[in-house]
DNA sequence: TGTATTTCGTACCACACGGTACAAAACACA
DNA sequence: TGTGTTTTGTACCGTGTGGTACGAAATACA
C-alpha cells in the first residue's frame, strides 16, 4: 500500500487529500450544524479552493454525500454493528444509551440533522439518506426479532414497528443531545422510552 | 369595538394590518421551514414593504417572535387547553395522538422545529421559545400530578420527569410530521411510546 | 393654503451565497 | 528546450440576503 509507483500520468500532480477534505468537511457539518455552514465556510476551514472542490465532488451535493458517507462508516457503522453482538437486548439498550449521552466528538447526530431538519438537501445526498434509513431499520429488525426469539422483549410488538420505533427513539435522543439538552436528562428519557420494549411478564 | 374614534393623530394614516402579517408570516415559516423562508420571501408573500416591517417589527427577530407568538395561542394553548379537561389520562392521550396526527393545516409544529432545529434565532425569538418550554412542562407536570393521584399513570414515574418524557415524545411526534412521515406510522409509535406511563398492575 | 407630523414604499447598501472562466503552474515526454 | 496535458487558484459571475436612506404621500391643525 506504500510502495505504488502509481504510473505517474503527464500534467500536473493532484495535491488535494480528498480523505483529509471529506473528513474535515464531515466534522464542520456536524459540529455547526448543515444548514449554518455554507460551502464557502467549509472550503475556508479545510483550506481548499472553490474550483478544486467542484473538480473533485462535484459541487456542494457531492461533498455533502462523501462527508454523509464517511458520517456512516466512522460512526454509524460501529453502533449498527454493536447490534451484532452476542448481549441480552436490555443490556445492548443501557450500553448504546450510554456511548449515545457520553459520546465523544461533537453533541447531536449529522445523520440525524440531515434526515429531520428541513433543510433542501442535494439530490446525491437525500438519495444515500433514504438507503441509510433503511439500513438502519433492517439492522433494528434483525436485532429485534433475535431478542424476541430469546424473550428478551415484548412479543407484542412486531419487528417492523419495533425497528421504527427503535430509530425513532434513538433520532430523538441524537436531536436532543444536539439541541444541548443535559446528556443525563436525555438518557432518563430514553430508557423510559425502551421500558416499553420490555417482555411482558 | 367597531366604533372606534381612536383620536386620530396627525400625520399620515397607518395601512398596515398587524394580525395578518403576524397571522401570514407565521403561515409561511411554519409551510417552508424556518430556515428555508427568508424574509424577504416572506415580505413578498405578505405584501408588505421591508421597511415596513421593520417600523413594524424591528427586524426578522421582531416578526418571527410574533408570529410564535401568534402561533402559541392559535395552535399551541388549546392542546395544553385540553389537559385540563376531566378525561382519563390513557383517553386524553389518545385524542392528542389523534389530534396531532390528523391536524389541518401544515404538518410538524413551528415551535418543534425552532426548538430542535439548529436555525440561530434572534433573541427575542429565543427567549419566547425558552418560555414557552418552561410553560409546557408546568401543564403536562401538573397533568401527570392530577392524573398520579386518580392512579391512572405509572406511580414509579415522578410528575417531573414525565413532563419532560411527554413533551419530548409530542416534540419527536411532531418532527417525524413536520419530515413528512406517514401519519399512521408515527402514531403508532407515539402509543408505543406512552405505554410505558400506563400504571403498573 | 401652509406647516408640522407621521407613514408610505422605491431604491439602494454591503455582504454572502453557490458556481465558473481562465491563465498560470507543474508535470511527462520528445 | 519545446509541446501537450492536467491541476492549480485568482478573480469574477449573477442572485439573494438582512437592513436602511430618503423623498413622496397622507393626514391634523392653524
Amino acid at each position: 500500500m506504500t510502495d505504488l509507483p502509481a504510473k505517474r500520468r503527464p500534467g500536473r500532480p493532484k495535491t488535494v487529500d480528498r480523505q483529509r477534505v471529506v473528513a474535515l468537511a464531515m466534522d464542520h457539518w456536524w459540529r455547526q450544524g448543515v444548514s449554518n455552514a455554507s460551502l464557502n465556510e467549509v472550503c475556508r476551514q479545510v483550506q481548499l479552493s472553490k474550483p478544486a472542490l467542484y473538480r473533485e465532488f462535484g459541487g456542494q451535493d457531492g461533498l455533502m454525500e462523501a462527508a454523509l458517507g464517511y458520517y456512516e462508516e466512522q460512526v454509524v457503522a460501529p453502533v449498527l454493528a454493536a447490534t451484532e453482538m452476542d448481549l441480552p437486548f436490555a443490556e445492548l439498550v443501557e450500553l448504546l444509551i450510554v456511548g449515545m449521552t457520553n459520546a465523544p466528538g461533537p453533541a447531536g447526530c449529522l445523520f440525524t440533522e440531515m434526515r429531520l431538519g428541513r433543510a433542501q438537501l442535494g439530490e446525491a445526498t437525500t438519495k444515500r439518506i433514504r438507503t441509510m434509513e433503511q439500513h438502519r431499520r433492517q439492522v433494528f429488525q434483525a436485532w429485534y426479532r433475535r431478542a424476541l426469539d430469546r424473550g428478551e422483549v415484548n412479543a407484542s410488538v412486531s419487528p417492523a414497528v419495533a425497528a421504527r420505533y427503535i430509530d425513532t427513539q434513538i433520532a430523538m435522543a441524537l436531536a436532543l443531545l444536539g439541541a444541548c439538552e443535559p446528556a443525563e436528562s436525555v438518557a432518563e428519557q430514553t430508557r423510559l422510552a425502551f421500558r416499553t420494549l420490555r417482555p411482558v411478564p
